[in-house]
DNA sequence: TCCCGAAGTTCGATTTAAATG
DNA sequence: GCATTTAAATCGAACTTCGGG
């Protein structure tokens, strides 16, 4: 071989032999003390740290293809996201990979870009690299019934996070929507609002459905009456219309109607940031003459002007939520146990910021 | 369902063995027509028929640790991410995505929170899974000489979007500052702005010295006179203060100086952010009576009220750009050339929304 | 039976060298 | 020599089994 081709070879990487060679011992002595197996209770201290001490100065690395191939483990998980643009997953990611990164696991992320010939061509990407679990960041997609049963098939642990999934065979962490909504319209209505908009979630949403319940539940407790001509839906499609967009468009919609109101409860932070924009393009002021308020508690909420009240969903604690659940599918797995599907609900969080006062 | 129970009946994995068998041929072949080796020029179309047909029905899936281990071959990238949670990531890590997708490689995503240690850890373990090649995206960190060290040590295609490097043995992907701060100046000199404030970068980021440069030549270039007093710097720190936060009290100092400016050029969206919340706390219109400029085009710049005019960097096209240079990287590498550093330079694009409009 | 260490097999695919007609 | 196919070696670590003290 060519000296140049050989200058290339990155220095020779370094085996498990290489150092059994150099510590006189056996390869199996070395594996065992080095990958610390059970077997290691009974090899001398001595040993041990000689044949730790060759595989440092060596700079070994132990071959992480060999181990899995061995091991048949993998220690990666995917993660799949359905739209990586949507400020929603940013602090979600986060929690995920640093319970991953305390794990010691590495996360594969994939961003399906909403598209069906995407999710299913990462799945077998993911599923091919034997990811020991998955995990699935839902925010706007149709959760279509044969994408669930794609997962389902994967006969790994996996959980959902972002989406109401009682029924499935897949676990989920959701925050608690009934009791965010709730609090919002708790909040609105304490702060003396009584004629109040909302801008409800498309059905084919899950969570569409609890927070209108809370809404409901809350207005009745209080005695408040909820003005039909006051409520209007976000569209079913997702792909047509951003929720900023529709936000926007809903709110016009909502002035054109010509019926006052003091305060508007938005479905999410992007309908809510749709709204105030449609509120200041006509003149009425955030919040001098209209509170708004929206659910998620997104990256930008904080940074808006003014800076918006919102519901936050803990989503960090839901990504390490949603770890621990497949850290203990996996765990379970390695037991030869099954691993039953389980359901989480957080608490959501009021944090009140500019964009909400106090109705005179 | 017996017909849906036969659409995955493998518990067991199916080897290429298991092929060989049911299709009459040896693993050789089996493996040489699958993986469509050179020697497949050989093979008739009959048996390589044959042989396809037999993998699809088993649902034969190759093992990728097994074939990793052999051809030495991962088929994985690492991309590091100094904060996820900065919304400069996001659009270039779609652009990175979208590029891997296409090319059949997958990203293992690393976020190191703007700390050291996980950069070490992180950076061993992708180096660990043998990936093929490494993506840094660099937004706020001090780049320390040692990290550059650690990087170059890897001796793998390496690629850092979004900070200039031209001295270093990496290749780099960035937007032309020089030319971005030229065209946002030049938008509000357009304008009929005559006294503008300035809000610079800190001296740490290479990106501030060139974003000044182009501000400097443009005002040259149109008799535009600087003033001294209109001019602030982004804290040297930035773990201290987000952008935002800064933007919010050097624009508060610049309002105290009593200097009358009519617009404001922001050194980033954040700090454009923090600027107008200000701006509107001292009850100063935007843009009515002051206008703002920002740079970057982050997610939130289009949902602000006012929506924000920047200077976009094609942040997607950066991350794609990331791509191809490590592809060519790991190509050159398979083919024994020594890869040799390239440095790209983007050109931004100036994206006029509400925050600015001409000074009578 | 306990302790210490090693030989040999296995994981599943790729690849080299060689065997057929 | 040629087209076609394959046995056997290999990648690097982990595990099973075994032997001697």
């Amino acid at each position: 071989m060519p000296a140049a081709a050989r200058d290339y070879e990155p220095v020779a990487m370094v085996t498990i032999r290489d150092v059994a060679k150099k510590s006189g011992f056996s390869p199996t002595t070395v594996s065992i003390v080095l990958s610390n197996a059970p077997l290691a209770r009974y090899i001398p201290a001595e040993t041990k740290q000689r044949i730790e001490k060759v595989a440092k100065r060596l700079g070994y690395r132990p071959n992480s293809f060999a181990r899995a191939l061995r091991s048949r483990r993998s220690h990666a998980v995917g993660v799949m996201v359905f739209d990586m643009t949507d400020p929603y997953c940013t602090l979600i990611l986060r929690g995920i990979e640093s319970s991953l990164y305390q794990a010691s696991y590495l996360p594969i992320l994939t961003d399906v870009h909403n598209e069906r010939s995407r999710f299913e061509r990462y799945l077998e990407m993911l599923l091919d690299r034997r990811v020991e679990a998955l995990i699935v960041l839902a925010n706007w997609l149709f959760l279509d019934i044969n994408l669930l049963a794609d997962l389902e098939k994967s006969r790994i642990p996996t959980v959902m996070i972002g989406r109401e999934l009682r029924a499935e065979a897949i676990s989920s962490v959701v925050v608690d929507n009934e009791l965010g909504a709730r609090t919002a319209l708790d909040h609105l209505y304490s702060l003396g609002h009584r004629k109040i908009a909302f801008i409800r979630g498309p059905k084919m949403l899950t969570d569409s459905a609890p927070r209108w319940k809370g809404i409901r539940s809350f207005a009745h407790s209080a005695g408040l009456e909820l003005d039909a001509e006051l409520i209007v839906d976000l569209p079913e499609s997702p792909q047509a219309l951003s929720s900023f967009e529709a936000g926007y468009q809903l709110t016009e919609e909502l002035l054109l109607r010509k019926r006052p109101f003091t305060a508007l409860l938005a479905f999410d932070d992007m309908t809510a940031f749709g709204a105030i924009r449609a509120l200041s393009k006509a003149g009425i002021r955030v919040p001098e003459q209209c509170s708004v308020i929206g659910f998620d508690d997104v990256g930008p909420a904080a940074l808006y002007t003014p800076s918006l009240t919102t519901v936050r969903q803990p989503m960090e604690a839901m990504g390490s939520m949603g770890v621990s659940v497949i850290l203990d599918g996996i765990n379970r797995a390695l037991e030869k146990k099954e691993f039953d599907t389980v359901h989480h609900k957080l608490a959501p969080e009021l944090v009140v910021r500019e964009s909400t006062r106090a109705q005179q």
